[in-house]
DNA sequence: GCTGCGATTGTCT
DNA sequence: GACAATCGCAGCA
């Protein structure tokens, strides 16, 4: 059997729009690294959006621009790659005009390519571990891809780019599910998750845990 | 300059 | 279910 033709990015006009409206979208999508290493492809099955300055609390780019979230202010269709817990890094989608901060958290997918890639990627952890948990959860998938820092910034529309954002088929409207996300402290609320309904890859929906500091007693909870 | 904490995950109980 | 790991960023003095 022939390799299928190869695909087109979608177009950068598919991110010009508020992430709340581009993240569902964005669903049964396939996102590719390429590297000399061999190509990785992710079909994306969950998502988080997180809207612009002063409206979304819990959006990093809440307070404005800094460093870290410049990415985010910039054109549509970019990666914004962020590093969190010291250890951990997640891949956002750019949306909105250059200037106005918007993104799309890419939170779980299947890999559909590049399985052995993607497994010697995430290393011991992963090595008893089916394929479908691969790319469950943010930093799972950022880590199958082989994304940190340095793709910061990214164009994924463009055709000759390591990272790309293929049309794939989304997935029918009445098969995405909106619902609360994940793991925020503040306007966690906010139906901006939207996920394939039913698929094994989606990650578990957990709540924002607070962390103890040092030396704090455990909250005595008659529950 | 200092301090607190995070769009998480793996491991242990 | 609970918690440690680990470090850059943001907020404040």
């Amino acid at each position: 059997m022939p390799p299928p033709p190869p695909q087109s990015p979608l177009p950068r006009a598919f991110f010009d729009g508020r992430a709340e409206h581009v993240a569902p979208l964005l669903i049964g999508r396939v996102i590719e690294h390429r590297t000399p290493q061999g190509a990785v492809a992710v079909r994306i099955t969950e998502v988080e959006a997180y809207e612009g300055q002063g409206e979304d609390p819990a959006a990093h780019s809440y307070r404005g621009r800094t460093p870290r979230n410049a990415a985010t202010f910039g054109p549509p269709g970019h990666a914004y790659v962020y590093f969190t817990y010291g250890m951990h890094h997640c891949l956002n989608l750019v949306c909105r005009p250059e200037g106005t901060a918007s993104a799309v958290l890419l939170r779980a997918g299947e890999v559909v390519a590049g399985v052995e890639q993607a497994r010697a990627r995430r290393g011991a952890a992963a090595a008893a571990r089916p394929d479908r948990e691969l790319a469950r959860g943010p930093a799972r998938l950022a880590q199958a891809l082989g994304l940190d820092l340095r793709h910061n910034g990214l164009d994924v529309c463009d055709p000759d780019g390591p990272l790309r954002v293929l049309p794939g088929e989304p997935a029918p409207s009445d098969r995405v599910v909106a619902g609360p996300r994940t793991g925020i402290s503040t306007a966690a609320e906010l139906p901006w998750r939207f996920h394939l309904s039913g698929d094994a890859t989606v990650s578990p929906y957990r709540r924002h845990t607070p962390r103890r500091r040092a030396g704090t007693p455990r909250p005595g909870g008659t529950s």
